[in-house]
DNA sequence: GGCCGAAACTTGACACTGTCAAACAAACCC
DNA sequence: GGGTTTGTTTGACAGTGTCAAGTTTCGGCC
């Protein structure tokens, strides 16, 4: 993994590309290698299949994900509430640019999220949204960390952050306003 | 609509069979075709493709899932949040068993959802949520509303209805308890 | 009754997909 | 230098959605 192989790493890239311009069903194997300028069996070699593909995709999409959060967490006021809200934003600007990614980490079928690398960066995600939550409960609170976890979750796969929700043409809120409701005061 | 074409109706039913036994990857059109003992294109006359099919079974998805939420609420006991516990149980009581609809109705790339029909059976579902939460804030609050849709909804796509969660092994926390922090007490 | 037109299908083809087996090339090790 | 592993290509196969063109079937109308 520190050792790149060139080919490999051209292939992942180029199924980042595609997933950008055409969504998930742009994602193909023979595409991606077209794109990285090999036949179109050489990703069967690197990975196991589209499956293997899609999963190497979503792996570095999760690493991203994780900066995303992190790097509007540091940005933010240095309080409870605006690092847990920065998070929060970082997680929803990754989905309003990264539509694609953000499906195939969470809820594309043919991604393998047994996968140990997989794990290290999805359980990653949760520890750093779990630290924000700490200082509101003392210590781990399922029931907290859910509550958050499950709001920006719905709140960004709903399409909340689009102008049209899934009620009628009223915007939606910010989530700031939710996350208010979910804090205690 | 109220006037079926037999043909029709099978290949909708042969697609919600398909989904169930074997997820979204299972549902084509030719295999639609098979199972209702009709040609391999007889699909794309009724509906006008793939998506056509895909959105004409999430609309007969979506009564379901509302009906399976307005039996729930009506089963529980009549204060405002049992009401509205009752709705989230159905929501949830449907994901985990009609999952490959449930990511039809919401997830699926390739649905159609500004179909009028669609809208209709979704803008339903909204209303018996926004009806549930009107107890609890004298009226629509797009903020309320929202947290309670988000936190379902993200609850039932992170697999909180299934043994193990996002997090690590632990026992994902039931979401009557995530709902109590939310309503005002 | 007979016909006609539209609707419900079927047949056949096309391009595209994932997957696999076999061959080939290059590097590397001993 | 020979042999093995690794990276990669070529070619084939079954399966997919879609379209064009036929064929059947059925309902209404003269």
């Amino acid at each position: 993994m520190t050792h790149e192989i060139p080919t490999r790493d051209a292939l992942i890239e180029a199924g980042i590309a595609l997933l950008a311009e055409g969504g998930p069903e742009a994602l193909t194997l023979r595409r991606a290698a077209a794109r990285a300028g090999v036949s179109h069996a050489a990703p069967a070699h690197h990975f196991k299949g589209l499956r293997g593909l899609q999963t190497a995709i979503a792996i570095r999409a999760f690493a991203r994900f994780n900066r995303a959060m992190e790097t509007h967490r540091d940005a933010a006021a240095d309080t409870p509430f605006d690092r847990l809200a920065g998070i929060c934003d970082g997680y929803l600007a990754f989905v309003d640019g990264q539509l694609g990614l953000f499906h195939l980490m969470f809820t594309a079928a043919d991604v393998d999220r047994d996968d140990p690398e997989f794990c290290v960066e999805s359980d990653r995600a949760y520890s750093i949204l779990r630290a924000g939550c700490a200082p509101f409960t003392g210590g781990a609170d399922l029931v907290f960390e859910g509550a958050v976890w499950s709001a920006v979750h719905g709140y960004a796969t709903l399409g909340f952050t689009q102008k049209r929700g899934q009620a009628g043409g009223e915007n939606p809120p910010p989530f700031r306003d939710l996350l208010r409701l979910i804090v205690p005061s």
